[in-house]
DNA sequence: TAATTTGGTTTATAAAATAAACTTGTTTAC
DNA sequence: GTAAACAAGTTTATTTTATAAACCAAATTA
């Protein structure tokens, strides 16, 4: 019988990543966000943004629209509601370590 | 000319890590703590709690004395004042991320 | 005295993060 | 008009991490 405590609630480790964790920033105070302004807020190489982007996106945490922007391409990201509860339950998490 | 806003602070990748952020968090409210109290409160396996232990002392987070308690080894841990002012650091910049 | 348990460590494996290389198309310089 | 440089990404390779599995020595229990 082995009970064990757990004072700590489990930290989502989709959202437990640096730059990952910029990018839901980013998006939860906007309406909207494109790679290369992504790109410049967090400093990222755009490699790895383009592979975290697609984690999040893969996760339903945020959603990508491809299109153009003049004749350039663009990528647009925008957080979901999920990405948003998401967040909400990583801080949340986050304060049984910090408290 | 590349100048990065950066509007994210950087966030110690010795103390983003689930576990060790919960070792450092018990550490912080206590005087000590052994391996087995740390291993019950965490939930974690003894394997990586032994590895995450070792790489938070080489950080110099944290202190370990072995020695015995009856006949059984025992290993105490307790924080260090640069662990301390780490982990205060790492809240800081964590905010960057929150707010 | 043979299992079993305790308190770990060491090694192997799986998963992540990150950078380097590449692609496609565009703009600029010659 | 074509070669060189740049923009916006993607893909692949490499390095780091996290984690679990296997192991070990001593102690306890059956």
């Amino acid at each position: 019988m082995n009970e064990t405590v757990k004072s700590f609630q489990p930290l989502d480790p989709l959202l437990h990543s640096e730059l990952r964790l910029a990018v839901m920033s980013i998006l939860l105070g906007v309406p909207e966000a494109d790679f290369v302004f992504l790109k410049a807020q967090t400093g990222a190489t755009s490699g790895n943004l383009s592979v975290q982007i697609d984690k999040l996106q893969q996760a339903g945490y945020i959603e990508v629209s491809k299109g153009f922007k003049g004749k350039m391409p663009q990528t647009l990201c925008r957080i979901t509601d999920h990405g948003r509860d998401a967040f909400a339950a990583y801080v949340e998490a986050l304060k049984s370590y910090i408290r």
